[in-house]
DNA sequence: TAGCTCGTTGGACAA
DNA sequence: TTTGTCCAACGAGCT
């Protein structure tokens, strides 16, 4: 009798480096690829518009790679147990294999899953495949998690080694009996409206563009990913967030790139990458840690703080994410935002800041937005990145520090080339002038808003508001 | 345990 | 134009 094995495939849409996938097919003789939608499951945090779009390709994508090696991918809808217990009658399998997510409601309700298919009789095995460390491997001597990242940081390259390949699989033996399954489409994650049509000709989601993103970013950018990643008018990011999000790269792959690609130790583009990767690992574990985050200040004292109200910014708010504050960075940024489903990580800095300081909106408004727009949208990177920079997360930028979005632009777009790309109203306007807002006058002419908020007097706001705070 | 040092990404202002 | 100093103070992490 042949063994089959059900692999649920979730935030690792990918066949190579797989431990679930080897798992199963170690154990098994036929694997069953399913990916379950489980709205519920989300919560309030249910994919957004952006993520759902990737997501449609990637799993496209998927599906083809399967069936390039004699499976398919069974798509289905609804309670993830239910589906599960379903596919494993219909197909005969008496075994699930998954990796690990790490977003606190996901964790509770895999716990969960897994107690009731083992009551059922299955057998039921996680892997580790997001994270080069579990959350609950990186811990203080006291036995309590990081919440400054530097020692995070410390101990992690302490105990790193380059982790070990798994092989991308030949064939996959189909099972028996395949189990019914819906269209990819009937999924509908695509947009009704056209507003994702220009993603395509930025991205290529799945796990084969994963790759080529990461061999490109190793063979061509990482030397200088340290001088040239602060600047948003040039190509200086790995720009493999989307894909490290949906796991159509691992994080074990890139580091053993990193690693393939001359001696770790030597490389400055590469340690500075890899630090990155760890933020990432960093976020992951703090959300584990602290359910809440994602809803709620980190640090309690901000529960208090003055933001506005919402019927007193809702126009201010509609004009960020519109990208029509009247100031040139934060305009670009949102723009390239809107049109592109990403926006570059110094320009998330700027117009954070300028979302949660000058216009003192509440980040969570921010988050949210950022939630429905970026591809590459991520819990744990989200909340962190807003609570960094708002001042009341974990490792918080002190409350002085607020980004000034003019002198940021001159700083890292000094001749303009990213604003000018985003915002052609200020084409014209020549170097590193483009990034100073223009008055009224000028605002008419050239059919570019005046800056809604003068940035002196905002700034000077925050810090009272943060006084107040304190007092 | 007590005490010391340090904290991803900054800006304003003075010299 | 560039450089140095201050902005405030707290708690995390380490020795």
């Amino acid at each position: 009798m042949t063994a089959t094995a059900i692999v649920w495939f979730r935030r690792d849409l990918r066949l190579a480096d797989n431990p679930a996938l080897d798992a199963a097919r170690r154990k098994h003789d036929c694997v069953v690829p399913v990916y379950i939608d489980d709205p519920e499951a989300e919560g309030d945090w249910a994919r957004g518009g952006a993520s759902r779009w990737w997501l449609h390709h990637s799993l496209l994508e998927l599906d083809r790679r399967l069936r390039d090696r004699g499976s398919r991918l069974i798509v289905a809808r609804g309670d993830s147990l239910e589906v599960l217990r379903r596919v494993s009658r219909a197909s005969g399998a008496r075994a699930v294999f998954w990796n690990r997510v790490y977003e606190p409601r996901l964790v509770e309700r895999d716990r969960s899953i897994k107690r009731s298919l083992r009551d059922d009789g299955l057998e039921v095995e996680s892997s580790q495949a997001g994270l080069l460390f579990e959350p609950w491997q990186l811990l203080k001597d006291d036995g309590s998690p990081y919440r400054v990242f530097t020692p995070f940081w410390k101990q992690m390259q302490q105990r790193w080694t380059p982790p070990a390949a798994s092989p991308e699989p030949r064939r996959l033996a189909a099972p028996k009996r395949w189990p019914a399954s819906l269209e990819i489409d009937e999924l509908h994650y695509l947009p009704r409206l056209d507003w994702a049509d220009g993603f395509s000709d930025c991205w290529a989601p799945g796990e084969a563009g994963g790759r080529r993103q990461l061999q490109s970013f190793v063979n061509e950018t990482v030397g200088t990913y340290d001088s040239r990643r602060d600047f948003p008018g040039t190509a200086g990011t790995s720009r493999l967030s989307a894909h490290l999000h949906f796991g159509e790269v691992s994080p074990a792959q890139v580091a053993r790139s990193l690693d393939e690609a001359g001696e770790l130790p030597a490389g400055k583009g590469r340690w500075s990458f890899l630090r990155e990767i760890a933020w990432r690992e960093f976020s992951a574990h703090l959300l584990f840690h602290y359910p809440h985050l994602s809803d709620a200040p980190l640090n309690p004292s901000f529960n208090e703080f003055p933001w506005r109200r919402p019927r007193d910014y809702a126009d201010d708010l509609r004009a960020w994410q519109t990208g029509r504050t009247g100031i040139p960075l934060v305009d670009a940024g949102m723009r390239e935002l809107w049109a592109t489903g990403w926006m570059h990580n110094r320009v998330r800095m700027v117009v954070a800041s300028f979302l949660t300081k000058n216009l003192l909106i509440p980040w969570q408004e921010g988050a949210r937005w950022f939630w429905d727009t970026l591809v590459d949208a991520d819990l744990a990177n989200n909340t962190q990145g807003w609570q960094w920079t708002a001042g009341c997360g974990a490792d918080a930028a002190p409350y002085f520090r607020v980004f000034n979005p003019v002198l940021q632009g001159e700083k890292f777009d000094p001749d303009g080339d990213y604003v000018r790309r985003w915002c052609p109203e200020l084409a014209a306007r020549k170097g590193r002038r483009i990034h100073q807002p223009l008055d009224e006058h000028q605002s008419k002419r050239v059919g570019y808003p005046a800056p809604r908020v003068d940035l002196k007097v905002s700034r000077q706001r925050a810090l009272d508001a943060w006084q107040r705070l304190r007092s």
